[in-house]
DNA sequence: ACCCATTCCTA
DNA sequence: GTAGGAATGGGTA
């Protein structure tokens, strides 16, 4: 019997489906006008709605759990004894969506003393007795132990169906091992105990050598290491485990399973309900007599996939390259792409390149694959030569994914690429920067729909990765030419979107495409560091840990690492008997910084930690691994910026991270005398004086603040005076110094509790404080009360330039993710002002440095407050005055903009 | 070889 | 309290 006329039967595990929807982000926004929450009722109608579609003739049960204890907390009082108690605001969904569910006709089955899962279970078993095909619709994996040729799992929110094949796959074990499996790793949500330790591959493993659970306890004893010991101690409770983890399919039910039919909707009752919870999709569908779309039709953005058949080109002739070539010159716009031997701009080599100018047309142009029997491929130089007058010529518009990255590579093989006209990961990041990466694939997937393939599924990963000249040309090719396919159809999708947005589409225009080609420029040049001075340091600082290391062992009584939080958590506060400050975020006793500061003053192991973490960070961090990233090419080290990562729109720096040089400290500082100028050359830093506070200033409009700039005052300490109520000239370091905690704590949304802390007063002085401060300047107050409304009104919040943030959690219903999202609201206007402004600042000095001689300045690095240049000592002086003079002039603001120079041979020197 | 938590460096 | 990157240990694969 494998298949059967009769209808299948739907079984919907509805409390599965309301408390995953109640998390589901989008849904938690939706709400009536008068703030009844519905995005639960929503997910789970959209959810059954779905599965009428796609089972026209199925008969769908919704089987909701029912309020009260069930049998298992007989067999186990402590069973779900951890969960929290439901919250409201999904508890006064559920009447509501049973109502409606009843209304649409469905059978609804609520049956006390046993949960969802035993009802679905006695239901599926009754089918299949009498031939009944069986899906269920869960969330839960709990639910594999039912799965039988005649019964499948489908998750309707993900769309994934799971037969016994698919629960092989999935868990590694057969339906009939899931309650085993379950058993032995317990369930912490459920507060089930299993073995400890002992998760899905432990399982896996001892039921792929045992087959059963009864077979692993009675092998216990083989089982070696920490783990077996695990094992045995739980050998009492597995059979508990066992049970509590067996769905109840024997549970006494009113009718069976096909006796339980559909009754006809009740359209008024329907009418009623959807209008009394403004469901106003469902109200629509109704009056169509439609069936509703899917959840993923009710989300915005979502992408259709594009059915575009790939039609590609792997180019070995002369001919075949020419006529490509004439495509492309006739295209107006086409996508470029490099393939190379490394992901490290400085070492890579090219491989191939490849294009498109139409979607689902696209060529690559091999030209040194060099693997064993690799087929004759075209000349490199002769390829490049054709190409070059191509891609150097504004003329000829081209686009790509991070083009940074290919204009380095071409460089070197003396091309200077030119004519950028897009570049879809800036696309991505301008339209939206909120996204984990703006890597290609996941654009594709979130943009087009289309799932790419992967660099790591034709090259292999870790030690044994090949790079692309030992790839296959057919498998390279056809990855090459998707990447420039892609490519293309990704800025027709993206760019359409961008360019209806007005701020963002200038960000992009005016700010981050220019932007790339400066920070080429500086990465190319790089930075020049005295490695024998780096190496001196290293030295030294090798010798003192050394003895700090001997000294803290005698003091502990016994070795240990020094570098090991765990370890010393241990010694401090078991073996020392210290009091425990603070916990980590996981429980364990935090040995951070703080911490150890105060325990420094009563006992004297901390203070030698202190030290020694500090030293050891210096050494590891800088002092070793600067010498080793000099290129030999260059003698330099060239760092990567990265455009699209920071939310904010600031740059970061990897490879090495040029934005975190030590400053602080006097030991940390040194550092920077090793980042030196060429002979004939100073170093000079020019940084912006308190831009953020500058722009707060300017975006609130607050009279005292731009007064207090206008007048060219120390701004810590004219807000002191304000806030003590004292004169500016008896403000002591230490108010100064509470004022400046009060004033970065505004920039960073702080609440009176943060401050207290960061000032060591207690929580209603800092209050006062903040009282104080928004009296003295209550256009600030009212500024950040605006942009906490703008941001949960439009979900999004921008710089004075345009630049915008997307905040998806300003209305999540979990109060400490809100509050972090209003956090941020406040901060980024003023953090993405000041990184628009820089960015201004560096592309008006590359502009003014291009109309110089080559050799007078090179802007080599930026510290998001910072530029770092190296200057000709004969023209130190005018020229540094010309560059502060631009960074003065990259924006208007109505509070003067400083940019303030230092100099000298090194960095240190320069600050 | 990879993931994670913890710690610490910057603006 | 905002925004980042990187090194380490320690667990699991």
């Amino acid at each position: 019997m494998a298949t059967s006329t009769l209808s299948p039967l739907i079984l919907v595990d509805g409390s599965s489906y309301l408390f995953r929807a109640y998390h589901v982000p989008y849904l938690q926004a939706l709400s009536t006008a008068d703030g009844h929450p519905t995005g639960a009722i929503t997910g789970v109608l959209n959810m059954i709605k779905s599965l009428q579609k796609d089972y026209p003739n199925g008969n769908i049960i919704v089987v909701f759990d029912a309020k009260g204890k069930t049998f298992r907390n007989d067999l186990y009082p402590e069973y779900k004894a951890n969960r929290p108690p439901m919250p409201d605001d999904l508890r006064c969904q559920i009447a509501p969506l049973h109502e409606m569910i009843e209304a649409m006709g469905f059978p609804m089955l609520v049956i006390e003393g046993v949960e969802a899962d035993d009802v679905i279970g006695t239901l599926a078993k009754q089918a299949s007795e009498e031939g009944i095909e069986t899906v269920i619709s869960t969330g839960d994996k709990d639910m594999a132990q039912l799965v039988t040729p005649h019964v499948r799992l489908i998750n309707t929110m993900t769309n994934v169906e799971m037969d016994e094949a698919g629960v092989v796959e999935k868990f590694g074990v057969r339906p009939d091992q899931i309650i085993d499996y379950l058993a032995l790793m317990g369930d912490k949500v459920d507060n089930i105990p299993g073995v400890e330790k002992c998760g899905p591959k432990t399982a896996v493993k001892w039921l792929t050598e045992h087959e059963t659970l009864d077979n692993v306890i009675a092998n216990a004893d083989k089982v070696k290491g920490k783990i077996g010991e695990n094992l045995r101690s739980a050998l009492d409770q597995l059979p508990l485990s066992y049970e509590l983890a067996t769905i109840k399919c024997d549970v006494a039910l009113e009718k069976n399973a096909s006796e339980l039919a559909p009754v006809e909707a009740d359209t008024e009752k329907l009418t009623t309900l959807f209008t009394e919870y403004e469901l106003r999709r469902h109200l629509a569908d109704l009056k169509k007599g439609k069936d509703a779309p899917s959840a993923e039709e009710v989300v915005e953005e979502e992408a259709i996939p594009e059915a575009i058949d790939a039609d590609y080109d792997i180019i070995f002739t002369e001919a075949d390259f020419n006529a490509w070539l004439n495509k492309l010159m006739n295209a107006g716009t086409f996508a470029f792409d490099t393939e190379t031997t490394s992901i490290d701009y400085m070492q890579a080599e090219l491989v191939g390149v490849s294009f498109s100018c139409e979607a689902g047309k696209a060529a690559y142009v091999p030209f040194a694959h060099d693997y064993e029997d690799a087929p004759q491929q075209l000349d490199r130089d002769w390829v490049l030569g054709k190409l070059k007058p191509i891609l150097q010529s504004t003329s000829y518009k081209k686009l790509g994914q991070n083009l940074k990255y290919d204009a380095h590579v071409l460089s070197h093989y003396d091309i200077t690429l030119a004519g950028v006209a897009f570049d879809t990961m800036l696309e991505s990041y301008c339209y939206n920067s909120v996204a984990s990466r703006h890597n290609m694939d996941a654009l594709a997937e979130k943009y087009l729909g289309v799932k790419t393939v992967k660099f790591e599924d034709i090259a292999g990963k870790g030690a044994k990765q090949l790079t692309f000249n030992q790839i296959e040309i057919e498998k390279a090719g056809h990855y090459a030419a998707e990447d420039a396919d892609i490519t293309l159809r990704l800025h027709h999708a993206l760019y359409g979107k961008l360019s209806k947005e007005k701020g963002p589409l200038s960000v992009f225009t005016d700010i981050e495409l220019p932007l790339m080609p400066v920070l080429t420029r500086m990465e190319e040049h790089g930075v020049l560091i005295d490695s024998d001075l780096l190496g001196e340091q290293s030295q030294a600082i090798g010798t003192r840990l050394s003895e700090l290391e001997i000294e803290a062992h005698n003091i502990a009584g016994k070795t240990f690492n020094l570098a090991s939080p765990k370890q010393l958590q241990e010694i401090l506060f078991t073996d020392l008997q210290i009091p425990v400050i603070k916990k980590t975020p996981k429980g364990a006793p935090s040995t951070a910084e703080e911490v150890l500061q105060e325990l420094a003053l009563d006992y004297p192991l901390p203070k030698l930690i202190l030290e020694h973490r500090g030293l050891a960070k210096l050494k590891s961090t800088y002092t070793d691994k600067l010498p080793l990233l000099v290129q030999s090419k260059t003698g330099r080290v060239h760092t990567s910026y990265h455009q699209a990562v920071a939310a904010t729109g600031r740059l970061s720096s990897t490879d090495p991270n040029l934005q975190n040089i030590p400053i602080r400290s006097e030991e940390g500082r040194k550092i920077r005398q090793a980042f030196i100028a060429p002979d004939g050359y100073k170093i000079v830093a020019i940084d912006y004086s308190q831009i953020e506070l500058r722009i707060m200033a300017h975006l609130s409009d607050d009279p005292g603040l731009v007064k207090a700039f206008a007048e060219g005052k120390d701004v810590h300490s004219a807000t002191a005076a304000e806030i003590f109520g004292v004169d500016v000239d008896s403000v002591t370091s230490d108010m100064r110094r509470s004022a400046k905690a009060i004033n970065f704590g505004l920039i960073y949304g702080m609440s009176a509790f943060g401050l207290s802390k960061q000032i060591g007063v207690g929580r209603n002085q800092a209050q006062a404080y903040m009282d104080k401060y928004f009296e003295r300047y209550p256009n600030v107050m009212s500024y950040m009360e605006g942009t906490r409304q703008t941001a949960s009104e439009k979900g999004y919040v921008e710089t004075l330039f345009g630049r915008r943030l997307y905040l998806p959690d300003i209305k999540a219903r979990n109060q400490a993710r809100k509050k972090a999202a209003e956090r941020a609201a406040i901060n980024a206007p003023m953090q993405g002002t000041a990184a628009d402004i820089i960015k201004k600042a560096m592309l008006a000095v590359d502009a003014w440095i291009a109309t110089q001689d080559s050799e007078l300045v090179k802007m080599t690095m930026q510290v998001h407050d910072e530029l770092i240049f190296e200057i000709k000592e004969s023209a130190l002086e005018s020229v540094t005055a010309k560059l502060v003079e631009i960074m003065n002039d990259a924006a208007e603001l109505n509070v003067p903009l400083i940019a303030e120079a230092g100099h000298g041979d090194n960095w240190q020197q320069a600050h």
